[in-house]
DNA sequence: GAGGGTAAACTACGAATGTTAGTTTTAATC
DNA sequence: GATTAAAACTAACATTCGTAGTTTACCCTC
């Protein structure tokens, strides 16, 4: 009855929160109204549905994402740019294993929010790997390159897919060089 | 009524063709029993409800794509090998896109059979990563970093996650010499 | 060949979730 | 103070997973 003051940010930032700590799959509209007082129905008044709002919580993730990378390459370059970028986007996935899950959706035809988002995470990567001498075609084959190896990592460590009983830390900092000699070559 | 002589390989057998076609998320009880003929409840006679299907599954997935990257290197040595591991991983992954996706779940912990076939294909890929000079502690860093190369790049091809329009094979074949030339320095 | 036991199917039901429809209440505006 | 729009509500429905209890078909033994 009483008008709660909600906003969709507020919805969104509770969803976050909620798919980091209970996991994404766990997300569902009646945990989420809930954890802000409201019935489940009454969600559809600031976002589209269950759908609607992982879109949501995956732009808010990209945005929050391509800021730290952003902030981490500034004022680096060369390998020291790329280990740095690495560490930060690692980071990230670590700590909002939800949201990061969420981000990974495929970006839906049209969405431009979600394009620009998206665009806006790649501009300090295409700037690093620019000073490998990388442009072009070449920047592009290795900004996939390095994307994938740290989704890769990232994915497999949140999953829980390293079995072995090895140092992470020393497991991402090999591949993250290696990548760096590798598409330097 | 009638006995139909389902058993629980024709049970996962369909299952992995539904994945495959309509995607992991669209697998459910319901559809898998239509698909075999037979009424939702029946399927428990022959596997441990929705999470027993998914598990079966991704054994199924594991043994296969072991099998798959065991015939790939054998032969081989060096980045030859590496190359033809790492197409056979991506072809896999291309033709059962459902069926990955279930093979990515994070093992159970006391889930024997599971972690059996996880080793298994393991092997092939510590044996290439040898003939590198790669053992111990090193040998299993380089197979992390190129098992999250691998599954990071087809993870986003995927989920449609490289918008640019570059050749993907290209970007693979790129991605797969650099981590080779990588590991190696 | 008859009878019993087991495997495998069924119907019926309940719980969780997402969603829509229609209603009511609050708060802002004229 | 009356009107209107936003935002909440209740009620209801569809889908899906899962369980309980029942029935039927096949196989093995006597």
């Amino acid at each position: 009855m009483a008008r709660r003051g909600l906003s969709r940010a507020a919805v969104v930032q509770t969803a976050a929160r909620l798919a980091d700590r209970d996991g994404y799959d766990a997300l569902t509209l009646g945990a989420v109204a809930a954890a802000v007082g409201v019935r489940p129905p009454s969600l559809y008044n600031h976002v589209e549905g269950l759908a609607g709002l992982r879109r949501d919580l995956a732009l808010a993730g990209l945005t929050e994402l391509g800021e730290r990378i952003r902030d981490a390459a500034v004022g680096r370059s060369g390998e020291d740019a790329l280990l740095a970028l690495a560490d930060a986007y690692r980071a990230y996935a670590r700590e909002h294993p939800g949201v990061y899950r969420a981000l990974q959706r495929a970006a839906s035809p049209g969405d431009d929010e979600i394009a620009a988002a998206g665009a806006r995470l790649l501009e300090p990567v295409f700037a690093v790997l620019a000073g490998f001498g990388l442009e072009g075609d070449a920047g592009i084959h290795a900004a996939r390159a390095l994307r994938s190896a740290l989704h890769g990592f990232v994915e497999l460590e949140r999953v829980g897919g390293f079995g072995i009983d090895l140092d992470l830390d020393e497991s991402y900092r090999f591949l993250v060089r290696a990548v760096a000699a590798g598409i330097g070559a």
